[in-house]
RNA sequence: CGGAGUGUGGCGCAGCCUGGUAGCGCACCUGCUUCGGGAGCAGGGGGCCGGAGGUUCGAAUCCUCUCACUCCGACCA
């Protein structure tokens, strides 16, 4: 992409009302605009990197067996009278009137939908298991939105529903969702840790949250410090492997980390002192089992090998996709902007044109562009008619992993130079070196 | 929902107390000079001062109502 064609609307200025990291950079960057209050609208720049997020989610729930499915934003009000939760939810659920007056509400979460869908179409012991999942926005009616997307009142969220024939086979769908998220947050940059937490209004009895590490994060989290250094790597994962599957939770889950809603102070104490932290954290997932809480009341039924008709075992699993964006940048900024994870990036690269004008500078950005392309690298190169420095302030504000750098005085030596966002070391090298060098250093990121 | 604030051009702000018809920086446009870390000079465009009433010869400024947004707290992915 070339900054001339794109619209990337960055301030030098940063606006009053952003009073944490990532939403003072969002707002900088041009990512994002809000359009009334915990309401935003998606600029470029910041529709990427939700696009990448989203993207990451669905492949490492594919990979976990869960199917995609789209359900609407809003739903009809009859379908929580039935759960109950019409009037057991507060004025945090948005309700509305069609010209009918008929009753809607913009759904906060789907669990009356999902179990509507199931009992319309599933009636057997053979169609189980079964987890369907969607990345949808909701909207809840927070007293007080704030921190930009990272507490907004309309959010993207990933959620996803297992339905499974007994207890057992639920949980084994809660350990999938465990590692799965796992899987979804390291690829994102981030350590997530899963924290045994208080069910909520969802309800339930096994629930973990994941919680990002960051000085303003909402949670007060207590932990052994060996956590945050559990990686699941490259290690291959056979998420029909039960046992396989519940080892690798058992893993993460082991050592001691907990909210401060569920902190036992005495089982803290037990860590050795040295490994014993306190910080706070952003939720940014989390897991429920539920059992037949919403299958009993709805009749989410099927029949099972014995020819009894038995209310199907729960759980609900959500990522919160919108409120990554910021969770990304509050781990992982400095003082000149943010500083991208190659995978969630919008892009990998910055071609930043020195002295645009000059024959041999845009010939040679030219080249690195196309040649980039065709190794399936899209750079946005900057061919702004701009001082040097304006363009190296917009490459960090904007993050971009790497830089290169393309100017009059190193093309007379034949040299273009690549720089780190996040170690800022730069190394000089022939056009064709760099493009063969960010080849590899980007090889894993997909697209 | 309690408490505290703020609404003046795309962004950041001054002007309001002590009414006289709007200003500064950034951004934007034109020209010249610059050109490896947010350039300089000159010229230029853009604002019914959140909205509605009221007071007044006259309201961004004073009064009333209203809407929106922000911050602290309780709540929340």
């Amino acid at each position: 992409m070339r900054l001339t064609r794109y619209f990337l609307p960055v301030l030098k200025e940063n606006p009053a009302e952003a009073q944490i990291v990532s939403h003072r950079y969002m707002l900088r960057a041009g990512m994002i605009r809000q359009q009334a209050a915990g309401i935003y609208s998606w600029l470029p720049l910041g529709y990427r990197v939700l696009r990448r997020i989203e993207a990451i989610v669905h492949e490492e729930q594919g990979r976990a067996g869960h199917i995609p499915v789209l359900m609407p934003t809003l739903q009809p009000a009859d379908l929580w009278r039935e759960s109950g939760r019409y009037d057991a939810y507060g004025p945090e659920m948005l309700r509305l009137k069609d010209r009918h007056e008929r009753e809607l509400l913009y759904g906060p979460t789907n669990e009356e939908m999902i179990t509507d869908i199931f009992r319309a179409h599933v009636s057997s012991y053979r169609d189980l298991p079964l987890t369907l999942y969607h990345i949808q926005w909701k909207f809840r009616d927070e007293m007080r939105p704030r921190f930009g997307v990272m507490r907004g009142r309309e959010f993207l969220m990933k959620d996803g529903y297992n339905f499974d024939i007994d207890r057992e086979a639920a949980l084994h769908a809660y350990n999938r969702h465990m590692v799965s998220y796992l899987r979804s947050y390291e690829r994102m940059g981030l350590t997530a840790i899963p924290m045994r937490a208080a069910s909520g209004p969802i309800g339930g009895d096994d629930t973990h949250e994941f919680l990002v590490l960051a000085q303003t994060g909402e949670s007060e989290v207590f932990y052994d410090d060996r956590v945050t250094a559990l990686k699941l790597g490259a290690r291959a994962i056979d998420y029909d492997d039960r046992a396989q599957v519940a080892a690798v939770c058992a893993e993460f889950t082991a050592l001691y980390a907990r909210t401060d809603e569920t902190h036992d102070p005495a089982a803290f104490a037990a860590i050795p002192e040295a490994r014993r932290k306190v910080g706070r954290g952003i939720e940014v997932g989390q897991i429920f089992y539920f059992a037949t809480k919403y299958s009993e009341p709805m009749g989410a039924v099927v029949v099972n090998e014995k020819g009894e008709r038995v209310p199907v075992h729960m759980g609900s699993h959500g990522i919160g996709v919108s409120r990554l964006v910021g969770a990304i940048i509050e781990a992982s900024h400095d003082e000149r902007g943010i500083v991208w994870p190659l995978e969630v990036a919008p892009f990998p690269v910055g071609i930043v044109n020195l002295k645009q004008g000059d024959g041999a500078a845009d010939a040679a950005c030219a080249g690195l562009y196309a040649a980039l392309a065709a190794r399936g690298i899209e750079a946005l190169y900057d061919d702004r008619d701009e001082r040097a420095g304006a363009k190296f302030a917009t490459m960090d504000l904007i993050g971009l992993p790497w830089r290169i750098t393309v100017g009059p005085r190193g093309l007379a030596a034949g040299k273009v130079e690549l720089t780190s966002r996040r170690t800022g070391e730069s190394e000089e090298m022939s056009p064709e070196a760099a493009v063969t060098r960010v080849a590899a250093l980007c090889g894993g990121r997909a697209g």
